[in-house]
DNA sequence: ACTAGTACATAGTAACGCTGAATAGCGGGG
DNA sequence: CCCCGCTATTCAGCGTTACTATGTACTAGT
């Protein structure tokens, strides 16, 4: 992944795996592998099991851990309230950053 | 500044100010004052000028110092070749992922 | 037993932005 | 004169995040 990529995902990777969550719930692996769908070629597992254990000790998903056949049991995660809540508030900070960039972006084929 | 833009301004506010340097040079305490006008009402000072000697110690803007009438001389930035490619990356980078964001966005309200 | 696929966890590292303070030059008011 | 306020830059220390690399554990197929 290009160093400037991963900067940018600062902040933003989480903001993307709520937004996820709040579709469907989903767990882990799952999560990764959609993301490598997405194009975000190669986000390392460890990267993404962090993330959740962060946004589950801040208490903004509720886990249930869910038998699997081909393996360990999965840590399926779903957006609360409070999860809803703090998603909302990163699509406000999103646009803003986005609205401030657009103007730069524009203002520069003058 | 909330945590959350705190966090999404790793990595975009380098493409900022490099953008904001592609349409004209400017200086430090300059920079930082056009930023809170732009609504990033506090970055902090510190935060420009690190984030400036980082640039240039990356070769991605050219240096030269000013005198000033109010006070000590200004180191004024602008951006070089090698800024304008870097800037370009940043712009394919912030492009691609603004798209899944937005994707994810639309995906939320079915 | 060995391998591969599924699934989760964690220690250590690098990069970035923030906090808070220090330094320095110039102007004007008490 | 001296201090205050504005201009302008710098730096040490901190917290957060994503990456690297590795380890654990369960199942199925050979």
């Amino acid at each position: 992944m290009g160093k400037q990529l991963t900067e940018m995902l600062k902040g933003t990777l989480e903001g993307i795996v709520l937004a996820l969550l709040l579709g469907r719930p989903a767990y882990g692996y799952e999560i990764t592998a959609w993301l490598r769908d997405q194009g975000f070629s190669d986000i390392a597992e460890g990267t993404i099991y962090a993330l959740l254990v962060r946004i589950e000790q801040r208490g903004l998903v509720d886990v249930e851990k869910v038998p699997s056949e081909k393996g360990p049991p999965r840590k399926v995660y779903s957006l609360n309230a409070q999860g809803r809540a703090y998603l909302e508030e990163f699509w406000r900070n999103w646009s803003f950053l986005t609205e401030r960039l657009e103007q730069l972006r524009e203002g520069e084929q003058t």
